[in-house]
DNA sequence: CGCATTTCCTGGAGGC
DNA sequence: TGCCTCCAGGAAATGC
């Protein structure tokens, strides 16, 4: 399930085989993975070139020239891997297009990913590619206790990708574990001391997970194929049952916001 | 407004 | 071994 951490590593490893590449020919298996493009993307993209991939939230956007945006969203099993010319064709891989170096190629088994093909700056109104809240990485402690200002459960809140973009399931379970934050408080109760806590710790967890390429547990792989190891450090995600980490107490499992969330009751207290 | 539920989809896990 | 059912979840839509 790749959230931010996977996503700038998939991006920084993508900006680095694709930058300054000419795309070529394109093969679209499922067209239903376009969620929106002008046109057919084999009319549009072969011929472009690419000036950079960066990453947006959980989004990789390609940046090509003649100027436009190919950005994936990879939802809960969508893969992007750059595959040697002729290495056997995986199952559910709905899209390829040929690079100078071999071709990219997006697998997506679930199909809650998808594909979009944007002028530049276009990103906003697109679609299914709804609007972001600010990227965690660079929030300030203002904004995030004005985005906290709300009677909202705290985990249903960072999840929201419009109030803050990037995370997901598991990095938000960790940060209120790292804040002994109960996912189930008000936001409008945090007081400011816990704001900072929140916001240091979700910052902290993040740069965590970046330095190791993400969290592996069932799908995840980075365009070279590699898991990421950052599941080693987890203390709250898929460990109930185990003792926590800092106080022993058994990690239980709930249901959040709609989503399995995994916390130690005696550290993250109500 | 906020929260729960449902929808999309497949592979893996567990039951029998 | 081989079915069958259930369940995970990102995000949007729907219902209360």
């Amino acid at each position: 399930m790749p959230e931010l951490p996977e996503v700038e590593t998939i991006a920084r490893q993508l900006h680095a085989g694709l930058t300054g590449r000419r795309l070529g020919a394109l093969t679209l298996s499922r067209a239903d993975i376009v969620r929106a493009a002008p046109g057919p993307l084999a009319d549009l993209l072969p011929g472009r070139g690419v000036i950079g991939v960066t990453r947006r939230a959980k989004r990789v956007i390609v940046a090509l020239d003649p100027p436009g945006e190919l950005i994936f969203h990879l939802g809960m099993t969508g893969r992007l891997t750059i595959t040697p010319a002729g290495a056997p064709l995986e199952p559910h891989t709905h899209l390829r297009i040929g690079v100078e170096n071999g071709e990219l190629r997006f697998r997506d088994p679930r199909r809650f990913g998808g594909v979009w093909l944007l002028a530049a700056g276009d990103g906003a109104t697109a679609p299914r590619l709804g609007a972001l809240g600010p990227e965690p990485l660079t929030l300030r402690l203002p904004e995030f206790r004005r985005i906290l200002a709300r009677r909202r459960q705290i985990k249903a809140l960072l999840m929201d990708q419009a109030a803050i973009a990037g995370l997901g399931n598991i990095y938000c379970d960790e940060s209120l574990h790292a804040a002994r934050v109960h996912p189930l408080t008000p936001a409008c109760d945090l007081p400011l001391e816990g704001a900072r806590r929140l916001l240091h710790a979700i910052k902290r967890i993040l740069r965590r997970a970046i330095n190791h390429r993400g969290t592996t547990f069932m799908d995840y792989r980075s365009p070279d194929g590699q898991p990421g190891s950052f599941q080693r450090l987890h203390r709250v995600y898929q460990r109930d049952g185990s003792p926590c980490k800092t106080c022993r107490t058994k990690i239980v499992r709930m249901v959040a916001a709609g989503r399995g969330t995994f916390l130690c009751p005696r550290c993250q207290r109500r």
